[in-house]
DNA sequence: AAGTGGTCTAGACCACGCG
DNA sequence: GCGTGGTCTAGACCACTTA
């Protein structure tokens, strides 16, 4: 039982994650190096070390140069959440969409806008307030400020058929982004457009997007009461 | 300027990413295949490969088998949450850490516990209530089970210095595990514990972690009034 | 200074899944 | 069937970091 030798990057993966379960390589300890790690497991060093680089990516271990790769003492839990579309996410539940835009004006954000998207605080910018059914009962309020410098052609759109969520993501590339996750309070608006008490706990995400300098969109859902957001380990 | 060769999969992927970018390729085209793309960079088809399996689990890319490489239609905003330890995430944003254990009993949980953890109902587990300050405020309320027949060193534990989301990090390996973010309103109890007002939105972390098909513990995290999980696109 | 991971290469074989 | 991505190999050089 000496060489069982492990034909593929997967298997030794399984393997090292298999030692540190078992305790053989505890937190914080230091693991052989790669070319150890091959001859004992009869592999090339590149095998070992997509293995090991996969194992890292998942922040089970630790790896530096010269220092080597040890068994993460803080296995940092790594949530890798999917935000789809909101369509594409309450079909996958079963349920019908649809779809209602509220209002569409060209307008002066308030100063909190126009501070986070960095525009000018004298520039108007596209304001649309949408929502998203499932099954006909209110799932989801969008409430979006859109960079009409950045993205002309949304002038042109409407958005009474078709989301903005749906429309910027298939007409507008982006570089980077930021996204926020909390609770609030539904306000009056809020309540009335859920359909909710108000004052009712809603789970919010907020998301703004750049393109190089220039901020493109930002925009906030606000989930109806129960909305949970949930991904694996 | 006809072959500016890429000398690393980085910059190939940074190549890439530019034609998407400036929509060269678009959305749900197809582009050509590795060999070609090695061809026309001047590199070897495993530099190719790892720039575009990079892309493809980012989710900017979809590939298969025989039907290629495609930019993706609908691409996936992945957000990676990392989630470290309470002590961690306060330190970090340059605040003082403290802890109090609240409450310490091996008690039957209620029904809802012991069916998601699938454990008999009249199993007693281990139950802790502890609570997380920032500079002596609340930050977040830890109400925790643990299955002690997985992990029999937590009845040796008072919890009364180190807390449960810390103690079991280090001592306690796991398989897999579900982790749920959603908003809910603060009953009396958790209001009073995190002095917030009754009724307040508070943001709620429910984590479930797994050893094979064991239990090993379940927590709901609380967070004060405002709170927000955030991260990068 | 030296050891470790990071990466590139050229070639090869394989497995999946369209057509 | 066969084209495409997925992966392995052996060897090489490099870059970072720590001792």
């Amino acid at each position: 039982m000496s060489a069982p030798s492990f034909r593929n990057w997967q298997s030794v993966q399984e393997e090292v994650r298999r030692r540190i379960h078992a305790r053989i390589w505890k937190p914080g300890d230091l693991i052989p190096n790669e070319a150890d790690l091959a001859l004992e497991f009869g592999c090339a060093r590149t095998t070992v070390n997509r293995a090991l680089r996969a194992l890292a990516d998942a922040g089970v271990l630790d790896r530096r140069r010269k220092a080597g790769t040890r068994v993460a003492a803080q296995p940092v839990a790594k949530a890798t959440l999917q935000i789809a579309l909101i369509k594409t996410e309450i079909r996958e539940r079963g349920q019908d969409y649809s779809y209602q835009r509220l209002t569409r004006s060209k307008s002066i954000p308030p100063a909190a806008i126009s501070d986070v998207m960095q525009t000018a605080q004298s520039r108007a910018l596209l304001h649309i307030r949408a929502l998203h059914l499932a099954d006909d009962k209110p799932y989801a309020f969008e409430d979006r400020w859109i960079n009409t410098d950045v993205v002309p052609s949304a002038r042109a759109e409407a958005f009474d058929m078709l989301s903005p969520n749906e429309w910027l993501l298939t007409h507008t590339p982006y570089t980077h982004g930021e996204i926020a996750f909390s609770a609030t309070e539904a306000t009056a608006d809020e309540a009335a457009v859920l359909k909710c008490a108000e004052g009712s706990a809603l789970f919010a995400i907020d998301r703004m997007t750049w393109d190089g300098a220039r901020s493109v969109t930002k925009v906030r859902l606000l989930f109806r009461p129960g909305h949970q957001l949930r991904t694996n380990l």
